[in-house]
DNA sequence: CGTAATTCTTGATTTCAATCAATGTTTTTG
DNA sequence: CAAAAACATTGATTGAAATCAAGAATTACG
């Protein structure tokens, strides 16, 4: 149900190509589209005065977008980058706004996918408090076992708040 | 708008009285209840075997929810508890649903209660994955000045991911 | 292809927060 | 209100992950 809906939506939005290390967003961008991608994968960071802290990856068949511009109009704190050459399709909000109005079954959906989305968050946020590197690497791989096929390793330790030389080590540890 | 449609559904809901250290919620129950505090605070935690990890407090005049626990009828994986004598009301699940289905304007009303929650959520995701004791606190009292007013020290050091000891030490630093 | 660039691994050292411990302070409750 | 309990602070020490550094492996691309 949620399938076909959705794919009646991203009938006629437009494709995008993004070569590797493209960014789909900038920080201080507004960008009120949500994306699907059709190949390739992405990573969503922010950019502090020291570090790189890496928020969400975007894989195949999913959606990501930054979230707080897309919603509330506001630049976007968030840049997101292709990790590999990647394919998109951009849904605007209008379009979205549009079929939410027009039919009440994407306001549903939409709910849906915002109740997934909280959910999800509560998972990474209990991760993240965990404070053991072995421990938060076992959770996320358990959730995501193909993690290290899709995404370089440099990423995924960001992801998980420790750096490249530790994940390293916790790999095999925990095998 | 939000106000008046949330306060209607409250007028009907009962109230709760729980003493201070008392559970709402516990570990394994299924809780399809939301819950509006009139009065006092509570904390929302997980308990490992080593660690308890504090996801989130509730305040006075606003909602708290053990929300996996609520949106997919799962036994809750967080507890619940007062931090001191707290006043509440309870929404079930069936009451939202059916004013749900009864009034689109509902539908909307959750709908941007779930994107505030989502956004609230990104900015605790970052907050989490700042390496600096010292930035952690800085960034969650500027969006929560009066947490120390609050919330007791060791809670709020168990949200910030770090010792009670830290935190004393850390806030000297940050003044 | 082969060379360069990037990323990953492994080891040595340092650093910063956790732990341990003791004391002071606030809160609870009989 | 007094005693006990819980909590917060402060100092000393330890430990685990960060950093620094070098080499190996993988990937990019001319």
């Amino acid at each position: 149900m949620e399938d076909t809906l959705l794919r009646e939506l991203l009938t006629d939005s437009k494709t995008l190509a993004l070569p590797k290390n493209e960014f789909l967003v900038k920080e201080g961008v507004i960008d009120q589209q949500i994306y699907y991608i059709e190949s390739g994968a992405v990573r969503v960071f922010l950019q502090t005065e020291f570090e790189e802290l890496t928020i969400r990856f975007g894989y195949k068949d999913s959606f990501i977008s930054s979230l707080a511009s897309f919603v509330n109009g506001t630049p976007s704190e968030f840049y997101i980058q292709a990790i590999r050459g990647t394919q998109l399709r951009a849904i605007s909000k209008q379009q979205f706004q549009a079929a939410i109005d027009a039919d009440i079954r994407y306001l549903k959906l939409y709910n849906a996918i915002l109740e997934g989305l909280v959910i999800q968050q509560l998972e990474r946020e209990v991760d993240l408090l965990t404070a053991s590197p072995v421990e938060r690497l076992q959770r996320v791989l358990q959730r995501s076992p193909q993690l290290f096929q899709e995404i370089p390793s440099k990423y995924i330790a960001s992801y998980l708040r420790m750096t490249p030389e530790t994940l390293s080590r916790v790999r095999k540890i925990s095998d």
